[in-house]
DNA sequence: TTAGGGTTAG
């Protein structure tokens, strides 16, 4: 701590607990005047965004209280400057409610979930009593985290009596709402005394997530207000609930609309493959003289990507150059899938190179863009670059490095990427990647090894990973094989549909005749071709 | 001096 500083609340505590003079209790009042002035000061800098002076000034007045520390701290958090805040929090000879909530609101905004938590027991620890401020940010912070521990806080809430608090309330029932307690969202509701939009729109958020579209939609036919969130809310709702021409009719009688708005409509319809319609309306989105964000951008080279429409992807690029929006990652890690998957290998890279940030899923656009388009080693290449820029592989990751080793029959380096993923990068292994190991010795005719694998695994393979053994005994005429999976087809028909292939290929037709006749006992139909699967 | 809703990429 500045000696400066130590100095004054050394000198407090010992003015708190000595007799006052009239004369030391008059220059006290002086001192508290001039404290008032300096935090006043203090923070009209900060609102004003000058955290720089902010601190000089702070710096220069040892007599700061309570309230100046922690508006310094709302200023580096204001700021984004989280270690700064960290420092000054770590400085201080007092800390109240303000200044744990001050901080875990910082923790929640970038998104620490864990650091939060270490915050919240440090303070219950410390002896302070949390207030309405702190379950809103706690809850919300733990969000999907900590899950479990919305029904603890909530008890702790009941128990301090803020459950009657509007932002509480909006918070517990968005926690309700994660772990799908329909009861206790609508209890918690109730129990909000003064509710406002907020709380209207959280119990249609809730309704909606949890599949009740109905009760959903009475709930917005009696709130005593709307805003355009509720009705974005609503068409959201509807999507998400597969009801897109509902959605879609409610859209188009809102009485206002904005860029989020539409953003969701068109994102409606790519999300259920619906590439055209998405396109379209994005046109009348422009028509109607709204303009693209950077969300909007993002989810219409999806669209694009969707259905290969390399020329307007290309026309998308220019405007969000001329947008200056290519700065934003999401939108560059979109231009790179749209390029990839419109087969312009060249642009993707380009783009990929232009990027000033990089984040794991720009990485793995690329790593995934290069295994499919067959460039194995151009993928592995790059998966060692990204490790390198210090970014950190994910599952996704890894899928698509495993999926490049199989493409390139790279076996070797295939068991060393799979070997080390959860020892070195603390990815663990899952199913599709023990789907892409399976197919990766499969095509290479290792079929012992990928035999062993399925029996080593330490969940029940699924149907992908039976089906990709099941391929390779095709490819490689291991029918023995094959024939030990039938008593599997039961419970994965598709099963029958590959046996059916493989004995025609051998020429077995009596028994390719008995699989196709199981295969439709079980009322398993070919599936329809289409050039995605998700 | 501290808190909450709707849209984004692999």
């Amino acid at each position: 701590m500045n000696p400066l500083r130590y100095q004054f609340h050394r000198a407090s505590f010992i003015f708190h607990n000595h007799s006052r003079s009239p004369n030391f209790i008059s220059s006290t009042c002086v001192c508290m005047i001039s404290t008032l002035s300096v935090t006043n000061l203090i923070q009209d800098h900060i609102r004003n965004g000058n955290i720089n002076d902010a601190r000089q000034l702070f710096d220069q007045n040892p007599t700061c209280d309570i309230v100046t520390w922690n508006s310094m701290i709302t200023g580096y958090i204001k700021n984004n400057q989280m270690q700064c805040a960290h420092n000054l929090f770590d400085q201080m000879p007092v800390r109240d409610v303000v200044s744990w909530n001050t901080m875990m609101s910082g923790l929640n905004k970038t998104k620490e979930p864990h650091k939060l938590y270490q915050f919240f027991l440090q303070m219950i620890r410390a002896g302070v009593i949390p207030n309405q401020f702190t379950f809103s940010t706690v809850i919300s912070g733990f969000m999907n985290a900590f899950d479990v521990l919305v029904p603890q806080l909530h008890g702790l809430i009941v128990h301090l009596g803020l459950h009657s608090n509007v932002f509480v309330g909006s918070a517990l029932m968005r926690g309700y709402t994660r772990l799908k307690d329909n009861e206790a969202l609508h209890r918690v509701f109730d129990d909000v005394v003064v509710k406002d939009v907020s709380t209207w729109n959280a119990l249609v958020v809730g309704y909606m997530e949890l599949g009740f579209t109905v009760e959903a939609q009475v709930a917005f036919d009696n709130m005593p207000e709307v805003n355009i969130i509720s009705w974005t809310t609503l068409v959201n709702g509807y999507i998400k609930n597969r009801k897109i021409d509902r959605a879609r009719s409610i859209f188009d009688n809102m009485p206002y609309k904005n860029v989020v708005t539409w953003t969701a409509m068109i994102k409606g319809y790519v999300q259920y493959d619906n590439h055209i319609d998405a396109i379209h309306l994005f046109i009348l989105m422009l028509k109607s003289g709204t303009g693209p964000n950077h969300f909007t951008y993002s989810t219409l080279l999806d669209a694009c990507a969707g259905c290969s429409t390399f020329l307007l992807g290309n026309q998308l690029h220019s405007c969000i150059l001329k947008s200056g929006l290519d700065r934003e990652v999401v939108v560059s890690t979109a231009l790179i899938d749209m390029y990839m998957k419109c087969g312009d290998l060249e642009a993707a890279l380009y783009v990929f190179e232009c990027m000033e940030t990089k984040n794991t899923v720009s990485w793995n656009s690329v790593i995934g863009g290069c295994a499919r388009h067959g460039l194995a080693n151009r993928a592995l290449c790059e998966f060692e670059k990204m490790i390198e820029s210090g970014a950190k592989p994910d599952g996704v990751t890894y899928v698509n490095l495993l999926s490049a080793c199989m493409h390139g029959g790279l076996v070797k380096e295939g068991e060393r990427h799979f070997n080390s993923m959860g020892v070195r990068y603390g990815v663990k292994a899952e199913m599709k990647h023990y789907s892409c190991m399976v197919d990766l010795y499969g095509k290479s005719g290792e079929l012992e090894k990928a035999e062993k694998l399925v029996k080593d695994m330490p969940f029940e393979p699924d149907v992908g990973v039976w089906g990709a053994l099941l391929s390779a005994c095709g490819l490689h005429s291991r029918y023995e094989l094959a024939n030990g999976l039938e008593n599997l087809a039961h419970d994965y028909p598709t099963i029958y549909s590959m046996l059916v292939k493989l004995h025609g290929e051998k020429g077995e037709w009596s028994r390719a005749v008995e699989m196709r006749n199981k295969m439709m006992e079980t009322g398993a139909r070919k599936q329809k071709a289409g050039s995605r699967t998700d």
